[in-house]
DNA sequence: ACGGGAGCCTGGAAGC
DNA sequence: TGCTTCCAGGCTCCCG
């Protein structure tokens, strides 16, 4: 499901709609990842203030707390003034008087965390591991590099473990590490500082172009207006096993790293 | 402290 | 057609 471009996608579409909004009910369906911490009562009558991003979480500011949310692997967020009855996915409403905020999510990785601020126990276990945003100055090149050295797992691993830098998920790991021309098993430490400023860029590039995009490549994702993503970008490595690369012909190669299906051209990215 | 692997859930596609 | 197996965009937790 979503990886940052879809995250960032879904929350510039229903930031601004959603601001100053008065919350009047929240909806619990089935248990997602760990059990909302806030009677939802509690919720209601404050006020929603913004809706920030850090790495995959949307923070959504109230005027006292705020709310972590967290779209797992098969999350979507709708928000309308009218939204069709609640479905078996639908396990988590915020009504309010300028629209309901819904989240879909079959697979139920997702979250829903209430803290009373980002210094809380809860904020500081989910959010207080997390490395650089990829998007933005904050994005150092000298701190990139030096996050790379100290680490002897292999690179496409560093990237996904997202205590580095955040943001960059199964798909675009892959597809990264072949527009910076890098093995995925490289390890880490192993990346010279000329190379790790392509994939710093590369990182950057690719995520920048999903948000323009609408982050819309990933089959299933749909925004918060329920419009279906369809592929306006296409993937270079991702998915392509065995077809050619779109550079120079060679067979694109797939392999598992921790449970997950890395794709890679044997030719262009090197070791 | 780090790295590897199991586990959390459900649905769709592929295989027999 | 029906059953089984595999696979999926993320992340935590436990173990060595």
């Amino acid at each position: 499901m979503p990886e940052l471009p879809e995250v960032e996608v879904t929350r510039r579409g229903f930031a601004d709609r959603i601001a100053g909004a008065r919350i009047e009910s929240v909806r619990i369906g089935k248990p997602l990842r760990w059990a909302l911490m806030v009677v939802p009562q509690a919720l209601v009558g404050r006020r929603v203030r913004e809706v920030r991003r850090r790495g995959k979480y949307l923070l959504i500011d109230l005027d006292r707390g705020l709310l972590l949310l967290h779209l797992g692997m098969s999350g979507s967020l709708r928000f309308d003034i009218h939204l069709p009855e609640p479905g078996v996915h639908d396990h988590f409403d915020l009504v309010t008087d300028l629209g309901t905020l819904r989240l879909n999510d079959p697979r139920r990785f997702g979250a829903v965390v209430y803290v009373d601020d980002e210094e809380a126990p809860w904020a500081l276990k989910l959010l207080g591991g997390l490395g650089m945003e990829p998007l933005g100055d904050a994005f150092d090149l000298d701190a990139f590099h030096a996050g790379l050295k100290k680490r002897r797992t292999a690179i496409k691993q560093v990237l996904l473990a997202g205590d580095v830098v955040v943001g960059v998920g199964n798909i675009y790991a892959s597809e990264a590490l072949f527009m910076a021309g890098i093995r995925p098993t490289l390890s880490a430490t192993r990346i010279s500082k000329p190379r790790a400023a392509k994939l710093h860029a590369a990182v950057r590039e690719i995520l920048a172009r999903a948000v323009e995009k609408g982050g819309s490549t990933l089959r299933d994702f749909s925004n918060v207006d329920g419009q279906n993503g369809y592929f306006q970008l296409e993937a270079t490595v991702y998915g392509r096993a065995g077809e050619p690369c779109r550079v120079c012909g060679t067979p694109i190669r797939q392999l598992k790293q921790g449970q997950r299906s890395t794709y890679y051209c044997p030719h262009c990215q090197k070791s």
